[in-house]
RNA sequence: GGCCACGUGGCGGAGUGGUUACGCAACGGUCUGCAAAACCGUGCACUCGGGUUCGAUUCCCGACGUGGCCUCCA
């Protein structure tokens, strides 16, 4: 089945061409690191993991290029620093933050069985190319300098009649509605209150560098122009796929998209852009006021990667999620039994039916769906639909560790002593043997009260943790 | 105020103009000393009101409800 993918610039879902199926090229909206990474930010990184693999899956591991950016130059990275290192200066303190806070990012996202992009570019590496676009824009005439700023000027990008795209467009909305629904106060030195920040003038003690465009004193450059910036340098004038959470469609994207079209007179910048829905939790907008912010870290305490995953690639990317503890539980359940099924199973190819499923679309409802099939014909005794369900879930981040790493987690976790549960299994074995049944429930009893469950089969009696 | 998305069985959640989603839970059965697990099977649905149609959960209009964006945000 050919890939279809929804855009959210045309609102429809359209057969999927690269521009070059020898090196189709993604660019993906990162984190900005000053802190912990929290269960929402786990979402795009899954969605866009899915896709990264289905892709390499379908041109190659060798013809796919992923790009995932850091913003580390930020306002509350900033204020992080001087928070937490006030003994240094900034500069060196703000290396701290976003040093440790990127590999706390990395260690919570490879445990969440996303592969690593294959460049993950950091801002502060990418200055050049912002100046470049910067004078690029202002020499267009589309950006201007004043009182020691570039602006971009929106009204000027869709006054210059050419193949440039409407500003609005991705966004969905006319210029003039933004100016009337403005309720942000206009900075003196705006032409219009829609324009937007390229470059600003660093405050003194930030990291700041040589301003583009004839500004003389040191500056910074805005958010927007980092993605730019950086999509250029690993992707091109243009590429395939653009992604990121919907929150970010306006203002970033559709500046990204402004700031690119109008500096290399092209366009497009992406040819599909694709939005994921935003998380809730417990029914609730997750905020910190509410006390309901949950952060990967904490979330991989209580529960393994795996099962985040899964969990979150119940709900279609699109869709809003409901992130609940009934669903985890659900979600691990699933696993362990898969794990049970399909673990340490020869790899074989993996299953159509999930690669037509995510094909549609990234419809990951429909390749569970899919996957509780294989799952049936591979614990109906099938050596082969082992493997294929075995391969299907590796290529899909899932099975990364063995049935007994799997199970032995979960016995850790619950701090139970394994040779005491042996002994008292015995015991009841014995009692049973002799029919006293009276002890042989006590004992079972016993065990359930400690949390564990035993299994009676014809080769014997075997245990696990209850959830 | 402006723009947008969504509203499916007890719960989660796909999809479709007429035919089984799928999973969890529930219920019945097999197995078991009894259970659990496993396996087999069963039931339950498309917010409301109009319209289009031979026929709508699926298309159109409206109402109500939920969520998002418009400001940093995945």
């Amino acid at each position: 089945m050919q890939l279809r993918l929804y855009d959210t610039l045309t609102k429809e879902k359209r057969p999927f061409t690269p521009l070059d199926p020898a090196n189709v090229r993604m660019y993906v909206c990162g984190p900005t690191v000053y802190d912990f990474a929290h269960i929402g930010n786990a979402r795009p990184v899954i969605v866009f993991d899915v896709l990264f693999r289905l892709l390499r899956h379908l041109y190659g591991d060798k013809h796919v290029t992923y790009v995932r950016n850091v913003t580390d130059v930020d306002d509350k990275i900033n204020d992080r620093a001087a928070r937490d290192f006030p003994g240094l200066p900034l500069n060196e303190a703000i290396r701290k933050v976003t040093e440790l806070t990127e590999k706390q990012f990395h260690d919570d996202v490879d445990a969440l069985g996303a592969l690593r992009p294959t460049v993950e570019p950091r801002a502060t590496e990418h200055i050049a190319e912002m100046r470049e676009i910067i004078e690029r824009l202002v020499q267009g005439g589309f950006a201007y300098v004043a009182e020691d700023h570039v602006l971009f000027s929106p009204q000027a990008m869709n006054a210059a009649n050419s193949v440039l795209p409407r500003y609005g467009a991705l966004a969905n909305r006319s210029l003039d509605e933004m100016i009337a629904g403005a309720r942000v106060d206009v900075a003196p030195y705006k032409r219009d209150s829609t324009d937007f920040v390229l470059w600003k003038p660093a405050k003194p003690g930030e990291p700041s560098w040589p301003s583009p465009s004839g500004i003389s004193v040191p500056g910074r450059p805005g958010w927007h122009i980092e993605c730019s910036a950086m999509a250029w340098k690993h992707l091109g004038e243009q590429f395939d796929i653009h992604g990121g959470g919907i929150d970010l469609v306006f203002p970033h994207h559709e500046n990204e998209l402004a700031q690119s079209a109008c500096a290399f007179h092209s366009d497009r910048m992406a040819n599909v852009w694709m939005h994921n829905g935003f998380l809730q939790v417990e029914s609730e907008k997750m905020s910190k006021s509410l006390g309901n912010f949950i952060t990967i870290r904490e979330s991989l305490a209580d529960w393994p990667g795996e099962v985040l995953r899964l969990n979150m690639l119940k709900t279609h990317y699109r869709s809003p999620i409901d992130w609940t503890s009934k669903a985890l539980e659900e979600s691990a359940k699933t696993l362990d039994d898969w794990y049970e099924v399909a673990a340490d199973a020869k790899a074989e190819r993996p299953s159509d039916a999930v690669i037509d499923a995510l094909s549609d679309d990234l419809n990951t409802p429909q390749m569970i769906a899919a996957l509780h099939g294989l799952r049936n014909v591979a614990a109906s005794g099938s050596e082969r639909g082992r493997g294929e369900f075995a391969a299907t879930l590796r290529l899909l981040g899932f099975l990364s560790e063995s049935a007994a790493a799997w199970k032995g987690r979960k016995q850790q976790a619950s701090g139970i002593d394994a040779k005491q549960i042996d002994d008292l299994i015995s015991n009841r074995t014995a009692a049973r043997a002799r029919k006293d049944f009276k002890e042989s429930d006590r004992i079972r009893d016993e065990l359930a009260a400690m949390g564990v469950v035993i299994k009676d089969s014809r080769e014997g009696t075997t245990w696990e943790i209850a959830r």
